[in-house]
DNA sequence: ATATTTTTTTAGATTTGTCTAAAAAAATAT
DNA sequence: ATATTTTTTTAGACAAATCTAAAAAAATAT
């Protein structure tokens, strides 16, 4: 009986110490996995046996390069089933994602070779999250959030930074969706929240919307 | 941590008690799934436990109406992820069963509606066995062994009773496909073995591989 | 009808991933 | 600098799925 487990587990180290580049505590892991802190004391000493992360006591954890390899091979896996999802079965762009979480544990090197292929190589994922090539690199470009735009700069909207399904339905009541183009206004004092054009039209948008959202120049 | 192994088991119940219609041994499932037959008995238990098999110590077991249910389920997702391996992703018929085995355990019933809609809601596995529909019904067709024939009888390849890819790999040596046009000639009394006529030459087929093909008349 | 062989089950142990409760260490506040 | 709070680890237990070895039942052979 194989167990998605270890693959979890790196998925989620990998994604907690992407932002800031420092060791992640036991308890953000273990909020972010729905168990406890003991339990991931537990298996993080497992994946440490197998010199998958880093760790030192109470000193919290990080990837070791083979840890951030399967990681990222993981995360590579994830996204192409999501266009797959999107691409080819017409799902939409918030329902794909606990869909991409079991597939994305399907063994099989040369299952994702032709499913590449098959999706015409893309470069990010319905989100906008960049897909990792077969070495684990990823291309460089430049997203950055809408919120940090100046005034009267044109944009277009390439990815979001935050994927639960409310967020993105949210998005797509207000056109906000990839390959839109828009216009920062300005900032509304009151409460941070951000004046845009899009489509002709003058909308607010909340500071927690717009920082979720990834445009470029 | 979820696990495969009751839908495994269920598969394998399924298959060992279709061909002949009475209950499986222990030994039998024990050899068909690479495990010890003290652990069939244990496992026996836990399905007999939650009605899924009909168990009575030392008879053998069979599926309960809900355990059948549920096995058909598997073999529809398993069949139509052959498809679509096959005809999207264009792997070969001998290359797609065991990551089949694995994608036939993700959970979704929308992803297989959609699955079966992109492939045009195909009839059968690249192998030609039946795909079950969503109410877990197959169509009623007359596919019979090659061995079966009367002399002079044309037919038409539609299927395979045995999945080994060495078995398939022979097949397409002989170009003995789905969908190929053969003629019976007769059978050598001497081993058994069976001339047929296909693409204009006469060849000959050992008995073990005339039975595990399908064909309709 | 009894002995032998085969099949199945039980008993007891192991591994994986989890848990709760308590102890220990680190961080924070006074 | 000490007390308090938070975080992390340890200890001990549990459920799932497996194993080996031994016992029990069923099937087969003489």
């Amino acid at each position: 009986m194989q167990s998605f487990t270890i693959e979890n587990y790196l998925k989620k180290i990998y994604h907690l110490t992407q932002r800031e580049n420092k060791p992640v505590q036991t308890n953000a892991i273990a909020d972010g996995m729905n168990t406890s802190a003991a339990s991931v004391t537990d298996m993080i000493k497992k994946l440490s046996a197998k010199k998958l992360v880093n760790y030192t006591k109470y000193q919290g954890v990080t990837l070791t390069e083979e840890g951030n390899k399967k990681a990222i091979n993981i995360i590579r896996k994830h996204r192409l089933w999501e266009v797959f999802l999107v691409n080819t079965l017409h799902f939409k762009w918030d329902e794909v994602h606990e869909i991409a979480d079991q597939l994305e544990h399907v063994k099989s090197d040369v299952l994702i070779d032709r499913l590449e292929k098959h999706l015409n190589y893309p470069i990010t994922d319905p989100h906008g999250d960049l897909i990792p090539d077969k070495n684990g690199l990823f291309k460089d470009v430049n997203f950055k959030p809408l919120n940090l735009l100046h005034q009267n700069q044109e944009a277009t909207i390439v990815g979001v930074s935050e994927h639960s399904s409310s967020f993105l339905k949210r998005l797509e009541e207000l056109n906000l969706i990839i390959g839109q183009k828009i216009t920062f206004i300005n900032v509304v004092d009151f409460d941070n929240s951000i004046e845009i054009k899009i489509l002709d039209n003058q909308i607010n948008i909340s500071k927690e919307i717009a920082k979720n959202i990834l445009i470029t120049i």
